[in-house]
DNA sequence: ATAATATATGCAGAAATGCGCATATGCTCT
DNA sequence: AGAGCATATGCGCATTTCTGCATATATTAT
């Protein structure tokens, strides 16, 4: 029970939900994710956290960054969740836009020749 | 996202969970829910509301009594979040209590000849 | 009308949550 | 070692959540 009152307690939040829908295309560090979202670092940290405590969300460290992505355990044992919140959120505008802002996001990246 | 996040919120609780899991087999009036859970009645009372203003539950005032039941809307728009509840609790202890429990409760009232 | 039962709600206090600021930690490069 | 960037975290504060107590409302029975 706890389990899942944790689970639905990291999903209960807007700042999450946009932070999965982010993540679920791609692995992020949370720079990209801070800057794509336009919050401050304290938010999507702290954030982030959560979602990984709750068993969703699976970090990496390479380098200086810690990437996060979908957890294996998230794709097995909440698939339908996942689902569920992808379908839902298909066309909220504030998805839309946090999708736009982080293409944008990774563009600079590529110009800059940040990474790899 | 509104919608999705009050929801996910109604199911971050454990009291809450524990009234669906009670309410999936059958419609209960509120003093049948604080009995079987074993709970106040301002407890029952305000969880089952936050349940009724997230649109998973729905009640109906008949006399005295307000039952509240799973809604139509949670049954097709949110099917497969009732389903992970119902499928990760069928062997949680505190569900089994709270299912014994009300076996019991409805029992007695069937004794007392309560209702109908 | 009064009493009794069932449910909802205003209020208050305790606990939890969200977030910014400042700072600590970890890593890389020079 | 020192500078710089990325991320995590202690602390404090504002806000929200949860719950009990007392009380209000709704319904029924006498």
């Amino acid at each position: 029970m706890r389990e899942l009152t944790r689970v639905f307690n990291a999903l209960s939040d807007e700042t999450r939900l946009r932070m999965l829908k982010l993540l679920s295309e791609r692995e992020l560090c949370v720079c990209e994710i801070m800057q794509a979202m336009g919050i401050s670092q304290t938010r999507a940290s702290r954030n982030l956290g959560i979602l990984r405590d709750a068993g969703l969300l699976v970090d990496r460290r390479e380098g200086q960054w810690v990437h996060y992505s979908l957890s294996e355990h998230a794709l097995s044992s909440f698939s339908k969740l996942i689902e569920l919140v992808e379908d839902s959120l298909v066309s909220d505008e504030i998805i839309l836009k946090d999708k736009k802002k982080l293409e944008e996001t990774l563009m600079m990246e590529k110009h800059e020749g940040r990474k790899e």
